[in-house]
DNA sequence: CTTCCAGTTGCAAACGATTTGCATTTGCAT
DNA sequence: ATGCAAATGCAAATCGTTTGCAACTGGAAG
């Protein structure tokens, strides 16, 4: 009850499948696959939601106990330095993580529930693109978020 | 140095007139024109660029050294709530605030000097709320930041 | 132009999210 | 097995921001 991948390509299944799976990527980068790293990942590649440090923390005590807070923050760090996840501050909160390699999409994120909707327009894109190419910019990076609850009836 | 409009229309003067002056808002909303807040509010009127609340905060001390940066904080967080700036919280960085009345646009964020312009597309607005509308919400608000760097040559 | 008191203030302590220093483990290449 | 740089757990530190509280002050009412 977090997020919900909207062109609903496929019926419900792990909404982020790695194609890589992420101790792949550590491998390949030459990172060490320490037991509470394992954990982490395996609830990442589970998690088919949005979930923020706090959160993937819970879920970590859950399978070893001994896992503290400062280490999923520094896994996560770890991750998106790699490229493996990315990092959402939404509005206020804290960051919220998913997979990064699902294609690039943009959120709507229900301001009642806090449930992130994904979306993607490549006509935006386009056009930011214009925008930014008119102000002479190089763009590195964006954020769109759409802030809203649900139409009522 | 760390903000620009940029349809460019006029000659920089400064850039955030209000139109209908802060200290006349708070007077209509039976708020009361305390000699801190009028500093801050000063400061504001002034401001072309979009200062956090420690910037304001190192510009009213100028002016009253026994202002508190607390203050400064109640003051903004109470200027919001009357509408009356907006406040955004760019990539990690400390909220930054603008004056609210001037036509709503989004911000592209220099990475390299935290730059901020501003700039408009009335055609995304419009694919925005048509996604909004596919997806069954009504936006409430949204945030569309481009990060990124000068183009080289 | 006093009086009065709810609204404001300054200050310091509390906060939530995240980071960091450090002494102790632990992957994993040898 | 061995060695050591990398990673961990813990606690303390940091950063931006908020809050409790006692002292202070606008500005409406007299």
């Amino acid at each position: 009850m977090n997020s919900k991948t909207v062109p609903n390509t496929a019926t419900g299944q792990k909404a982020s499948s790695a194609h890589r799976s992420y101790e792949e990527e550590l491998r390949e980068a030459g990172i060490r696959i320490t037991k509470p790293r394992k954990v982490i990942l395996k609830i990442l590649t589970q998690a088919s939601d949005h979930p923020d440090a706090m959160e993937i923390f819970r879920r970590a005590v859950k399978v070893d106990a001994s896992i503290a807070l400062a280490t999923v923050y520094r896994t996560m760090k770890m991750l998106e330095d790699l490229g493996a996840v990315h990092r959402h501050s939404f509005e206020g909160g804290p960051a919220r993580f998913e997979n990064a390699d699902a294609e690039h999409h943009d959120h709507l994120i229900d301001l009642d529930t806090g449930d992130v909707i994904e979306f993607h327009s490549e006509r935006i894109e386009q056009l930011q693109q214009q925008i930014a190419d008119e102000l002479g910019y190089d763009i590195e990076h964006h954020r769109l978020e759409l802030y809203g609850r649900k139409r009522k009836k």
